[in-house]
RNA sequence: GGGAGCUUAGCUCAGUUGGUUCAGAGCGUCUGCCUUACAAGCAGAGGGUCGGGGGUUCGAAUCCCUCAGCUCCCACCA
């Protein structure tokens, strides 16, 4: 007979498999929840709970980052279902404008075609195959995951609704005066013809040279000298600035100075702004390249020269080397001030040099206005917001963070240079009809307003250019807990006012200020309200070495791999044991295995409980429950409710991987270690109905625990139990309300004493190596601290013959191993069967005795401390007192011991 | 350079206003067991002067100062 199989009758054997096979189950389960639209929410009487998807990038795969963020998501959305709410879970993707446009473009460049050959239209036509194709790949992973999302409410950033909400508020914001043009460096790839974002400039280091260059000061023959990395730039030098505070450069002030090879004559101006200990402390001015030069330009009044043509050679406005390119211009121009005498030396220095993700090419920094938006008066409430707890932020040390930004929170840059995305409704009027802008949501409104402007009723939509430039990604999904609604363009509607707020928002940190602290300003701009209440933060996932999952160091595992592998439970499991809010995690995969082998104990304990079903056995006689049985359902029930109870505590707290541990110990220890062998029927007995009844109680109750961490294996062991009808399932069974009551916490207290009872006869047997069949006798002496109500549960889990009080005023038994729980004495008589080593017995006793006269000792020292005493609280004094007797009766009865032994 | 945070057992982390249960959990390690659900298991054990130093207090992992190491965010210097 094959190990395992021996109680599971025949049919048994057939209905319930030995193993849990999650591959096979879960799409099963997944498809059925599906069908009965269990993941659909409308608006109703209930209590809302909604929950919108951080939208992952349209482009985007599934990631471990995504697996911890959206199973934290599920988990709290199921439980909150469980709980009677109407739970929503809205998903959608973004349209992430610069990494999907790169995509795109990367595509088409391997069709050999490039972006630059086509129009806006003709590219915006590929870009939306592309996504219509590969597009939302990771939505149809996240299923996999399990996750419970109402995809009946998908949405896109890029949805005709949505978009709209965008301009609606982009014109909003215009004529309300928060939206103004600025001129703004950004990152010119003078390779690709575009501008690129701050995230697709990758530093390196580069050893380059440091020039030391002489500008002769006029009215003298004397030379200032400047150090520069980029002397190929002194053509658009329109100033020399010294810090007023230099002692050194004090003869320059109010001077001019003649720009090498230029012979351009520029004043020398002074500002803080520059650092008196580096090179000279003479700073050369280019207003058109370097943004900090382009400040000093605006304050000091100075023009700006732009010497770059815009694929990096030099224009005509340079009136030297125009033509060439940058790079071998800062050559020829080295050798031709070295000429001059104009080069005073030449350093090697190392510095940092920005280069295009996508070319490769040397940024160049190049002005360009910009569409900037205020954020002064959105900041304050949305600062507020957090400062007051109106917004909770989970672990709430990212308040400071996000103070310290709020309070220097610039202006948000709101303009990109790209195609994919919503483009920004502002129309340019020619000047020969009078120049300027209008800003209006459609091309109709912006006729008008131009007419208006102009005073020209002629004009017409052809007259007028579109701005080229797109709205950042983020002006789109800083509205998505309300556009996901609707919520911006019809701010009454039933949806939004039935869902909004949201509830729980989970996302990661980095993001905090790009998205989350928009999203706070966003509705309380426009729906006077915040967006949700709480904001989860989740840390990063790192591999074990503490580096992050990249795929350039191949460290990220598949996740869609490992649920393959282990199942979708079992990765869940794994994620949310090692994940505390605000930590990063790190990932093992021996965490997995961990998920796997608790769905394997739940599965086992099914089989055990199921080989009890006593109505299906046929046998079933009525049989009266055991004493023992009908205390382990008295306690179990009590422990039950004392730790379900805890886990409310930490969900209230989003103490989620606390919760799920406590869990997995109820579970595993209380429900597996000990209720279930309490009540296991003596050899080839039946259990009787009560007690099988109350375990299968007690399971369900469990699986509904459990659901959120382990949606499958608990929907398929809830169908196993009983028949269920077609549309029934446990992620929409409610839990029953919980309440500790003072019997029940007590009850608990009490079985740990019970535990402690036996373990101390399993330490005696295992001392004594006396097999867990060879039945024992336990004398002990019953005072208030032995449990007796479990008398029968310690008989059975002790496997002992009797237990005989100890008579009062007889001798301690001699021959015996003894133990003390708390303060009663137990012994166990072990005449015929070891003989007793009375030195070994004696030494482990003064051992013991040692340890409680120091315990003894410190106590009574604190005690007798007056300051103590005086200033301690008389609850922490109490306690004191109690160790102290309990120490002191504990000592008598070893001493006793001792001396029955000697 | 500006800001925030971290340091507790071999590893990953709890430790919620300083005081029963404060030195814990899981995993790993070690020992003994194929005991009639589960060896992906069962029964046990060992392991930390809570980063170093100083202070406040009757009492500090917890509060303050200081030093060391690590991490993240923002801005980046011609």
């Amino acid at each position: 007979m094959q190990k395992g199989e021996s109680f599971i009758k025949p049919d048994k054997m057939t209905e319930i498999p030995a193993k849990y096979d999650p591959a096979e189950k879960e799409d099963k389960w997944y498809q059925y929840w599906l069908d009965n639209g269990f993941f659909h929410s409308e608006p109703d009487s209930r209590e809302p709970y909604t929950v919108v998807i951080p939208p992952p990038n349209v482009t985007g795969v599934l990631h471990m980052g995504h697996m911890l963020n959206n199973t934290i998501q599920d988990v709290l959305v199921r439980r909150a279902r469980m709980q009677g709410r109407n739970a929503c879970w809205v998903p959608g993707t973004d349209h992430a404008s610069i990494a999907t446009e790169a995509k795109v473009v990367q595509k088409l460049a391997a069709e050999g075609i490039q972006k630059s050959d086509l129009t806006r239209e003709e590219f915006l036509k590929h870009a939306w195959e592309w996504k219509e194709k590969h597009g939302g790949i990771i939505l149809e992973q996240l299923k996999k995951l399990g996750a419970s999302c109402d995809w009946a409410r998908t949405r896109f950033t890029m949805d005709p609704e949505l978009s709209a909400a965008v301009i609606h508020v982009f014109v909003d914001l215009y004529n309300k005066g928060k939206i103004y043009r600025g001129v703004r460096m950004v990152n010119w790839d003078p390779a690709a013809l575009t501008a690129i974002s701050d995230e697709e400039v990758i530093y390196k280091e580069e050893h380059g040279k440091l020039y030391y260059l002489r500008y002769k000061v006029e009215g003298s023959e004397e030379y200032a000298v400047v150090a520069t990395t980029r002397p190929e730039t002194i053509m658009g030098d329109t100033a020399m600035c010294i810090n007023p505070n230099d002692p050194k450069n004090v003869w320059l002030k109010g001077k001019r100075v003649v720009v090498p090879l230029v012979g351009r004559s520029v004043p020398v101006i002074e500002d803080d702004y520059v650092d008196i200990e580096f090179g000279t402390g003479c700073m050369k001015v280019t207003p058109a390249h370097d943004v900090n030069d382009y400040m000093l330009g605006e304050k000091h009044g100075l023009p700006s020269i732009d010497i770059f043509n815009d694929n990096g050679t030099i224009s005509a406005a340079a009136g030297l080397y125009i033509g060439m390119d940058r790079f071998a211009v800062r050559e020829q121009i080295v050798k031709d001030l070295e000429t001059a005498g104009l080069l005073e030396k030449v350093e090697d220095y190392t510095n940092k040099v920005g280069t295009s993700e996508r070319s490769g090419a040397v940024i160049e920094p190049k002005l360009s206005m910009q569409w900037f938006l205020k954020m002064d008066g959105l900041a304050q409430p949305a600062l507020n917001a957090v400062l007051e707890d109106i917004i909770k932020l989970v672990p709430a040390k990212f308040k400071n963070t996000y103070r310290h930004w709020m309070e220097n929170v610039k202006d948000w840059c709101v303009s990109r240079q790209l195609w994919w995305g919503q483009q920004i409704p502002a129309y340019y009027i020619p000047q020969e009809l009078g120049g300027g802008y209008v800003v209006a949501s459609t091309i109709a409104e912006a006729v008008e307003l131009a007419r208006a402007k102009t005073g020209r009723d002629g004009l017409t939509e052809a007259d007028l250019t579109q701005d080229p430039d797109v709205l950042d990604t983020w002006f789109s999904s800083w509205l998505w807990p309300m556009s996901v609604f609707n919520g911006v363009l019809d701010p009454d509607n039933e949806e939004i006012k039935y869902y909004y707020p949201t509830n729980d928002l989970v996302t990661a940190p980095e993001i905090l200020f790009f998205w989350v602290a928009r999203m706070i300003m966003a509705g309380y701009e426009y729906q006077g309200e915040r967006p949700f209440s709480n904001v989860y933060l989740t840390g990063i996932v790192r591999d074990k070495l503490r580096r992050k999952m990249s795929k350039s160091l191949g460290n990220s595992p598949d996740p869609l791999d490992l649920i393959a592998k282990y199942g979708a439970d079992s990765v869940r499991v794994a994620m949310m044991l090692c994940s505390s809010a605000g930590n990063d995690i790190i990932w093992d995969e021996s965490l997995i295995e961990q998920g796997r082998n608790f769905g394997n104990k739940i599965w086992n304990s099914f089989r055990l409980i199921k080989m009890w079903d006593t109505s299906a056995s046929g046998t079933d006689a009525g049989s009266a429950q055991p004493e023992a049985a009908k205390m382990a359902v008295e306690w179990f029930g009590a422990k039950l409710a004392g730790t379900i109870a805890e886990i409310d505590e930490h969900f209230a707290a989003f103490r989620i991987s606390d919760a799920l541990m406590t869990l997995y110990r109820l579970f595993w220890e209380d429900f597996s270690g000990w209720y279930l062998e309490m009540v296991k029927p003596a050899y080839g007995a039946q259990m009787d109905k009560a007690t099988y009844a109350a375990t299968i109680g007690f399971f369900e109750r469990l699986l509904q625990q459990l659901h959120p961490y382990m949606p499958f294996i608990t929907e398929e062991i809830w169908h196993y139990i009983a028949e269920r009808k077609d549309g029934e399932s446990i992620m929409v069974t409610q839990y029953a309300p919980n309440k500790v009551t003072p019997v029940q916490a007590a009850c608990v207290e009490r079985f740990e004493l019970v535990k402690e009872v036996v373990g101390g006869i399993r330490n005696v047997r295992k001392a004594k190596n006396i097999a867990q069949k060879e039945p024992l006798e336990l004398v002990c002496a019953e005072d208030g601290n032995y449990p007796a109500e479990f008398e029968s549960v310690i008989v059975k889990m002790g496997n002992l013959s009797a237990v005989t009080p100890l008579a009062a005023g007889a001798g301690k038994p001699v021959g015996a191993a003894s133990f003390i729980v708390k303060t009663t004495e137990y012994f166990i008589p072990l005449a015929g069967l070891v003989q007793v080593d009375a030195a070994a017995e004696r030494e482990r006793l003064a051992k013991e005795l040692d340890y409680a006269r120091g315990f003894l000792a410190s106590v009574e020292k604190k005690l007798s401390n007056e300051r103590f005493v005086r200033n301690a609280p008389e609850q922490v004094i109490a306690n004191e007192r109690a160790k102290q007797a309990d120490a002191e009766a504990k000592i008598k009865a070893l001493e006793e011991q001792l001396a029955a032994l000697a």
